[in-house]
DNA sequence: TTAGATGCAAATCATTTGCAATGAA
DNA sequence: TTCATTGCAAATGATTTGCATCTAA
């Protein structure tokens, strides 16, 4: 991403000042085209500015999230996922085995929540799919693993 | 829950033996109706076993998951919570201000997983929809705040 | 008797926070 | 200059683990 268009990102936000620190984890978040956590976050930023500080990634992660910029999700891990806001919404797809995601779309989450709206009275704010499963090649594979757990 | 139940229920597994800690913790756990987190349960038990460890309360709740027993969801917060498998699949609707769990039921997640598994070559293992959004009295209410937040 | 279970304390992992030093506007 | 931001280290909260002791079978 160009700096040009973080600034921008940036300066839309009174008081929030354009430091080399965020313009870099912006950058590796638009890199990333998907999903990355805090930690793959902090040891790519390290590459290429060796003082940046875990503590450092996680407020601005937390600042990027209030600002609206990225979105956080948790796949069943102890540790979060960051993404940048789509402008469509999509759910998650996750291999057990390979711990592949893929993102997908259906127009059936709609549905959902009209009908728990109706139902329930509730102003639903966020809807998400979590699937897990094997992905085609980890199903045919013989020597499955579950996160590191052999299941023979 | 009756004795003689948690006894069944344990009694199934081979190597796995019945104590007085497991046959509290399931009990509670039965109790709770719903969803329930570690620490939650960890409480509820000391009040009937004041020697009860957090340990042990982890170490059953991932022994009873393992055997099938209960299941673990994350709602946002970075503590999990644990519930009785339900025979029906059942899905979360969640209140961000006052924090309701509402379970719900919906034919259209089984389209949704026919619709990936078409897709994507995908064996789908688990399905989970996780809506969050106000419900009717938080939306109706002035002073809303979300999980301590004010949001004036 | 003996493998599995427990309690305790210490360890780990992800995330947050206090504070003094630094840097953007 | 001034207030936001950073790096560091220490704190926190959830969960796990090592170890000596206990207990169900």
């Amino acid at each position: 991403m160009k700096m040009r268009n973080v600034r921008k990102y940036l300066k839309e936000f009174n008081g929030v000042s354009i430091t080399a620190q965020r313009e870099l984890l912006m950058g590796l978040i638009h890199k990333s085209q998907g999903h990355i956590s805090a930690k793959e976050l902090y040891k790519n930023a390290v590459k290429k500015n060796g003082s940046i500080s875990l503590a450092t990634v996680y407020r601005n992660l937390k600042l990027f999230k209030e600002l609206g910029i990225i979105e956080e999700r948790r796949f069943g891990n102890l540790s979060c996922y960051y993404e940048l806001k789509h402008a469509n919404s999509h759910q998650h797809l996750v291999c057990k085995c390979c711990g592949t995601i893929i993102e997908f779309e259906t127009p059936l989450i709609q549905k959902i929540i009209e009908q728990v709206e109706e139902n329930y009275s509730f102003n639903v704010l966020k809807a998400e799919i979590y699937l897990e499963g094997f992905c085609k090649e980890c199903n045919n594979a013989d020597n499955n693993t579950v996160r590191g757990y052999s299941m023979s």
